[in-house]
DNA sequence: AAAAAACTTGACCGATTGGTCAAAGCGCCC
DNA sequence: GGGCGCTTTGACCAATCGGTCAAGTTTTTT
């Protein structure tokens, strides 16, 4: 009925089967490690197939990790849409926490991808991820001449939040292991949640209002 | 003069040299992106030669993650040796920052492993990282119980500090994009450690003496 | 209904992988 | 100085890698 509609519809189903069994495999094996027969073998598809959709590895690859830097970026409407520290630092940790237990295979991808160099995505973090950190070190900065929270280097703050809530994804393996061998459940992730926005809000001097 | 210590010597420089290049490359290219001819280019040695003193890759690998192992928990005595909790954290934190500026490349294959699901050290993970572990929440415990911090759940105060700490090794291109394409100078790694160190500690409730 | 476009896939390719091996080299002791 | 054990290394191997391709199938357009 809508021509170029229905086949741009299948084309993108079957390109989101694909993308999805290329995170679980980058994310468990790195670049280096993932192979695309383990990729097309997941994605019960024949490999020949996936090159049809995705020319090479590395074009695979890079639309996963841009992907993921996208969905990062989107946390950070806490920061633009409050009205104070606690709303929007805490917002903030509130949102990335739950990108962490919801998108952990991304946040590895990622991980992977800056810890060996970036080599992929240099340019995203050249062109957009500068900007945005200056940004929003800005409105900390404003924060703190406003005397609503402790004067710090608004960058250390942000590398702290991203650390501790990525960690939640990066090393959820570790994190499984030190729980007996089974994942955290609602409650100590509510619990998690709970400190690290409470230990980071405490310590920058931001009174906390209701909302465990 | 002593023959076997002579050979044994010789043995062990020529085995830290290999260890030396594979820690680099594995750390830049993960397990999977690794191969054995870069190791062995990088220690400027034939590939065979490495074979000679390490079987498999694995064997390889296996020595480096587990050297890393050793050195991480050396950083534990700071807790050990304390009087209090600002003294024990703050030493502790203090310790695995410098690890994470001296020791980068060892943290990234750490991560790496880890985040791929620990298939070589498994065994370390569930033998002496959950001793370990249970031990420094048993400490933190008493200092909580005896009124000397808040109350919080020890075990993702560690996870907090391990990774606020890790992520200047192991996203330390990030960082350096961020800072303008140069590393940290020593000025801003003190200031990165005392914004850690301040943040965490303020956050616990645990006043802090003199010490930048 | 037929032509055109989009999609599927088994077979295949050169390059590279981790690992092997036998022959040569080396230092050391009797 | 001859022999012995440790070390070195180029050549080599089967397996696997990312990627190609042409022949076939299905879907869409006319």
């Amino acid at each position: 009925m809508k021509p170029a509609t229905r086949t741009s519809n299948r084309r993108r189903e079957k390109e989101k089967r694909i993308l999805e069994a290329a995170e679980k495999v980058f994310a468990e094996a790195g670049f280096g490690g993932a192979t695309m027969q383990l990729i097309a073998d997941v994605a019960d598809l024949p490999k020949a197939n996936i090159h049809y959709y995705f020319q090479t590895k590395e074009e695979l690859y890079r639309r996963i990790v841009s992907h993921i830097f996208d969905v990062w970026l989107e946390a950070a409407q806490a920061f633009d849409e409050s009205s104070g520290p606690a709303e929007g630092i805490g917002g903030y940790i509130d949102a990335k926490m739950e990108i962490a237990r919801r998108h952990p295979m991304g946040s590895k991808v990622w991980a992977s991808e800056v810890m060996h160099g970036a080599p992929v995505i240099q340019d995203y973090l050249e062109e957009v991820l500068i900007d945005w950190t200056n940004g929003r070190a800005e409105v900390i900065q404003t924060w703190i001449d406003a005397g609503q929270m402790r004067a710090i280097e608004p960058r250390y703050l942000l590398y702290m939040i991203w650390a501790t809530t990525q960690h939640y994804s990066d090393f959820d393996h570790q994190i499984t292991t030190l729980n007996g061998g089974t994942p955290l459940d609602d409650t100590q992730w509510a619990q998690a949640k709970h400190t690290v926005r409470d230990i980071i809000l405490t310590g920058l001097g931001i009174s906390q209002d209701s909302q465990a």
